[in-house]
DNA sequence: ATATAAATGGTAATGACTTTCATTTAGAAT
DNA sequence: ATTCTAAATGAAAGTCATTACCATTTATAT
């Protein structure tokens, strides 16, 4: 178990949840990977470890990891199937995607501007403003011939 | 039939798809209620005209309408339901929205300062950059109370 | 008026996700 | 180390939005 799933798994404890092999092995996914997965990829990768895990765990655990602040929704149709996609809750690196519309690879960066308008925004509309979240959609390098 | 309707039934016209009593209230809908619909509500409130109409008839027509861009989806999961919400597409005037994470309340704004990060995310990605959408997220005033 | 491709309605299928419930297990208590 | 218990799991059934299929109807070109 490496260092960055050891401090997810602390996360986990501290927030009173136990300590599955289920649970070290969907962190270790998300860690590794880097990157966006769906509950279907996550199955599909811990089952070559667990073969009897059940997709129902996936689910579960994924939105417990929502709720204590590890994981987050990527909040994007992810591109072909209508499946969502999650990604480490990386809170200090505030960060937004560039969607390649033709094969769905994912850019982040983290150029924001929102700080601006944010302000006049909840002055205008009077609302509490709590996050913001800005996707780009494009053709990456080796989809743009042929529209 | 209103100005709006009959200008959008034109277009659909000019699209080579025929005229049906079906498609016209759908139309009507969408610029009636200016509004972000689903297809759930979009159903609901055709069949207090024609009783008969099917579900599947809005899904189809909204998919057409997506398809000749008089209507996109609003790219939400609507706070409540997982169901998706489309609107007219207004082309020239670009638009964000503010929800509200309780409420599910949609306000449009039109500030934005992507201009000048899309320049740049365009030359260091290279990407070819299309489209882009602000979401931001809060609560509005009726709901501030009570976290 | 007629022909015909397009549109519709009804129903069944799909697929992501959730619920239910009986069984297993992590970790606290002994 | 063993026992206990609430929490976690797996398997299967259930939801719900959306899509596919197919027989029937209809808009519109002729």
């Amino acid at each position: 178990m490496n260092d960055k799933v050891s401090d997810l798994v602390d996360q986990m404890k501290r927030c009173g949840y136990k300590v599955t092999n289920q649970r070290e092995l969907i962190l270790k996914e998300f860690t590794e990977k880097g990157g966006h997965l769906s509950a279907q990829e996550v199955y599909e990768n811990v089952r070559k470890v667990i073969p009897h895990i059940s997709l129902t765990t996936i689910y579960r655990n994924i939105e417990m990891l929502i709720d204590i602040g590890v994981l987050c929704p990527v909040e994007l149709a992810s591109a072909s199937d209508g499946s969502a996609l999650y990604e480490i809750n990386r809170i200090h690196d505030h960060h937004h995607h560039l969607v390649c519309t033709k094969c769905g690879k994912i850019i982040e960066f983290n150029m924001c501007l929102f700080q601006e308008i944010g302000k006049k925004l909840s002055s205008i509309t009077q609302f509490k403003i709590d996050e913001h979240r800005l996707k780009v959609f494009g053709r990456c390098p080796k989809c743009q011939h042929g529209r």
